[in-house]
DNA sequence: GGTTAGCACTCTTTCTGTTAGAGTGCTAAC
DNA sequence: GTTAGCACTCTAACAGAAAGAGTGCTAACC
């Protein structure tokens, strides 16, 4: 059956009444919130067809229709577009990025508040991964006698730290000489390419001098894995408790997921910037889900996501409108950062 | 009336099946596993003369019966001891603090992950406040050509970074003289004397320097501000949701409480070491819970905390133990740190 | 052929009443 | 002081009845 504009009609005033009501949409009540004129029979005899067609759902007999998965792509795909922000909410969001702009990592925790406080749903943000990046420098600091802090700085802006300890006392020129040594044979390298075996050639390219750089080359091993890898941080899982739509099952297993960072990352990595709906990611824990994404790019190329994850029922016009803009900024400021260099 | 040595044995033993069960006791089953030969009708009578005094509740007629919040105080207080944590377990938590020993905010993450996996319950820890350190120094690290990494140290062995950007290009010559102004007027100082009046009067006293480190002297202040203030943590809420003490809405008051940092965080402090059930906190949000504090410290001196948050019913005795051991292991740790200086 | 009014039908929700089971409190005997 | 026995009370679970919502179908209409 075909999907003539008076079905289209319906559907999407079928699924922007469920979301804001959250209930069945009988068709009196739809009848009444359409400016088509026709009698609820004949919004009946089409939603009937609608159903038919797979795209509503009836919870049971004597109850209004819901969208089904396949109604809620349709809406996704062909009957709406994204709400851009308003200019008062940009003001809001950019003066609470700015601050952060130069920390890649502090910048993604404040897009991950940002979504939680604005959409009231779980948000899931990654940090730049290093697949990419290059080390542009490492730096150490004295913290106490016989502590120093290693950081690791990559070429998209982010810093990883390590603390370590030394069984002898440090000084500015030792410190000095890890500087040169490791900057030599660092800086430039691609962060994926300093693997515990290669330290491990390092280690051993440096005889005696080695025993007192042991530490620090643990601790750069550690700052290289943290490099490597994506912080994916997830916030507000405490908001889909107060989702209806979830049973208590449902939700235990849902946030036993989001509890495997890698697993999140690694679906957040290949699905692109869309929306998931329900099965199409193909994790059982996300079947009554909703999982918009956006990813963001530095340079044009792609850096890393941010997502909201909540009940299938969302108002996508909205969010999809405040993800694109969180997106863009973040993109806009990596690069600029980047461009620093 | 007396608690009488049979009485103490019978409410020990309420308590403790009612931490397995987590049903009300009937005086049937307490009587089988009890070590005393009298009969339930006997226990009945005791049980009877402990509603009376207000130590055991009964969730209505038919019922056995629950511990109310004195009859947990008495329990608390004179019926049992902290379960000493078994040297499997205190080698797994060594391992595990270990390796972040030399850096508290990364130590007490670990406590917090540790709490939450070992007990499943939600885990709040506090960093410690800048509240009595002083300045042990300022670092400038260049992270690109016009901005540099301001860490802040503290002589708790905090560490507090914050990357600024300059309208000029950086070199080593000018951090150097950042690096001399800043640490000249600042090392030794109370962290809690870095007011931004003081940075006022500070940048004022640099003449047209100023307008060069202004961005910098922003940096200080923001990382100050996070040296004087303390990191609240609050982790593995999730697990409340499957406590089924809680109800819809009292989990709604907790999460929300929650959420508000500075006021747990001045709980956690004017609490001390010991176990705060339900009412006793004066916090409505509370009210269904229990809440076991531990402080830990550096040279004796209090620093701040790691607590335990969950329903009333609780295993006291292994928390206890837990935490305690946590608590210990922190204050060695970060009492070394500290004298490494 | 598409549209509409009317109505029977179905299913959920809510309320009420009933029953089985659990645990108590009381009494009288030991 | 302790115990056996028993009546009492309250909950949880189930079943049936009534109310309400929304549909699907049919027959008439434009």
């Amino acid at each position: 059956m075909e999907l003539t504009p008076r079905k289209k009609k319906i559907l999407a005033a079928t699924v922007e009444l469920y979301i804001v009501s959250g209930e069945p949409v009988g068709s009196k009540v739809l009848c009444e919130n359409l400016d088509i004129r026709v009698s609820s029979a004949t919004v009946r005899n089409e939603m009937s067809d609608l159903g038919g067609m797979g795209l509503l759902n009836q919870p049971h007999t004597s109850a209004g229709r819901v969208p089904s998965e396949r109604g809620w792509r349709v809406y996704l795909d062909s009957l709406m577009t994204p709400e851009p922000v308003s200019a008062q909410e940009r003001r809001f969001i950019d003066s609470l990025l700015l601050p952060s702009a130069y920390d890649p990592q502090k910048l993604l925790d404040g897009v991950s508040r940002l979504l939680t406080g604005m959409t009231h749903m779980t948000a899931i943000t990654t940090t730049p991964s290093g697949n990419n990046a290059a080390v542009s420098g490492v730096q150490f600091v004295q913290t106490s006698r016989r502590t120093a802090m290693l950081i690791l700085m990559t070429t998209l802006g982010t810093m990883h730290t390590r603390v370590f300890h030394c069984d002898f006392d440090l000084s500015p020129d030792v410190l000095r000489v890890f500087f040169r040594v490791f900057n030599d044979q660092l800086t430039g390298r691609p962060v994926r390419r300093i693997t515990p075996a290669y330290l491990q050639t390092l280690g051993a390219g440096m005889g005696e001098a080695m025993l007192l750089m042991s530490s620090a080359l643990r601790a750069l091993q550690e700052a290289a894995r943290e490099a490597m890898g994506s912080d994916v941080r997830v916030d507000g899982q405490m908001n889909l408790l107060f989702c209806s739509e979830f049973t208590q099952q449902s939700l235990r297993r849902l946030m036993r997921y989001l509890d495997r960072p890698q697993e999140v990352y690694a679906l957040l990595q290949r699905a692109g910037t869309r929306v998931l709906l329900g099965s199409e990611s193909g994790v059982p824990a996300l079947r009554d889900t909703g999982l918009a994404i956006a990813h963001y790019t530095v340079r044009g190329r792609d850096a890393g996501a941010i997502a909201v994850l909540g009940p299938m029922r969302m108002n996508y016009p909205r969010l999809l409108g405040l993800l694109d803009y969180a997106a863009r900024s973040v993109s806009r400021m990596l690069t600029e950062l980047m461009d620093l260099q």
